[in-house]
DNA sequence: CGCCATATTGAAATCATTCAACTTCGGTGG
DNA sequence: CCACCGAAGTTGAATGATTTCAATATGGCG
């Protein structure tokens, strides 16, 4: 039974041994799923949210024309499924790329979390907006990007949440199909395919399977259109609500 | 000095008398601010959040090329810079889009909040997740939806929300330009113009001026792929924290 | 080996952009 | 009151990006 990966949680403030001990025992006990599989299906009632131990998953909105928008890709550490908290069914599908490892965690236990540990409350909403961040950064680039900048986008976004969790610098190895990645960047399998083979003959990346090597960060950054963040971390008003 | 909007705090919980008044002591002061200015820059430091007042705004974020994608619309009630808080320096750049009142509130008020006022600090929570999934619901607009679609999701989307404050059913009165519109809808404005037209033409809607009169929401609503939205109202994990 | 999923490729079609007028509308100053 | 002006809306034609369709290649695995 692995330890519940916390990076996601830590990121924006140090947090007390008991606020950690508390979330770890909110979660109940490590459920398998194999890849491909729905950890959760659109439409069905919201009972909790999950942590993923292990593996990859994806959040999607399945359109009615039979179409898929992946809307977030999730490495472990990541909470999944909370944006439905807000709803009385689940929004979003949620699955897993290759065999992953969850934990959930019931509704009851965030009211516990807001009552009894208001720094733990302060991460999870400060984590929220950060996803908000990121949700408008894949919007803007899938409105205002073509597909090369869009891909580079993509690449250098997952690049530096792999470094952020202690990943290889220089490398993205994850488990998606051409077609997954038409779904996330809004484009078809075809094109995507394309795009890779260009950015690959122009030297900026190479391939290897489903891994990606950045062979030319300065490049692709260069490509991108986006700011590199700087994240908070620790602020006085977070510090604060603990005193 | 008008009053302080509060339908968006109070969409998906009552919160008791107490926590309405802290939530109001804590913003200052009313102040105005003309059309087209920026409410706040991205770059500029963060120091606080807003809450509008009275006027449209936008959230957007501008590309290194110059170009402009608008992350989303703001109407009275709405908390403005939110997303920030988990940033440094702001990731977005807020705009009136008419003459607009807001308030701002100090970091270190939101730390208060969820220090003392539980219940209002999972209200901001919730109210987060929902952003996100209007987030994730544009993504899916943009990536997965030909021009004539995404409008009609823009405008439903709109339309629903301006119902939930209180606005006349059928029409949607914004002060948005062909080209705001553009930015919104990863299009450009030539384009917005053509859409607009056919949907004129075909008896969906009717326009005077900037306001669009929804003359067939049934045709509108095939025409979107989304689903219409069941948000929670006063769960019990919500209730409890109150307790 | 044979099978299935995935990747690759070319050609034609479609959607949206670009560019370049031209029109309409509301306001403003003479 | 009207002429003018700038901002916003409208239109057509050419171009460009991406999709679609259809076929072929590759690669891992039982």
């Amino acid at each position: 039974m692995s330890d519940i990966p916390m990076q996601r949680l830590t990121e924006f403030a140090g947090l007390n041994a008991n606020d950690l001990a508390l979330f770890r025992s909110l979660f109940g006990p490590e459920k398998r799923i194999s890849r491909r599989r729905d950890i959760r299906t659109q439409g069905d009632p919201v009972q909790e949210i999950f942590l993923l131990s292990s593996g990859w998953a994806v959040s999607c909105f399945d359109l009615r024309g039979g179409e898929r928008q992946i809307v977030k890709l999730h490495t472990p550490g990541d909470v999944l499924g909370a944006p439905s908290l807000a709803m009385e069914t689940a929004a979003e599908t949620l699955v897993g790329m290759t065999d992953v490892t969850i934990r959930s965690m019931p509704l009851s236990a965030i009211g516990r979390i807001f009552k009894e540990a208001p720094s733990l409350a302060a991460s999870l909403f400060i984590s929220a907006q950060q996803e908000r961040i990121f949700l408008m950064e894949r919007l803007a680039s899938l409105g205002r990007m073509p597909a090369i900048k869009r891909f580079a986008v993509l690449l250098l976004h997952v690049h530096d949440r792999l470094v952020h969790i202690g990943r290889e610098c220089g490398v993205v190895d994850w488990p998606f199909t051409q077609a997954d990645l038409a779904d996330i960047l809004g484009l078809t399998s075809v094109h995507v395919n394309r795009i890779m083979r260009s950015l690959d003959q122009q030297g900026l990346i190479k391939r290897r399977g489903s891994t990606v090597i950045l062979s030319d960060l300065a490049a692709l950054r260069r490509l991108s259109e986006l700011p590199e963040r700087q994240w908070i971390h620790g602020p006085d008003w977070l510090a604060q609500i603990a005193l």
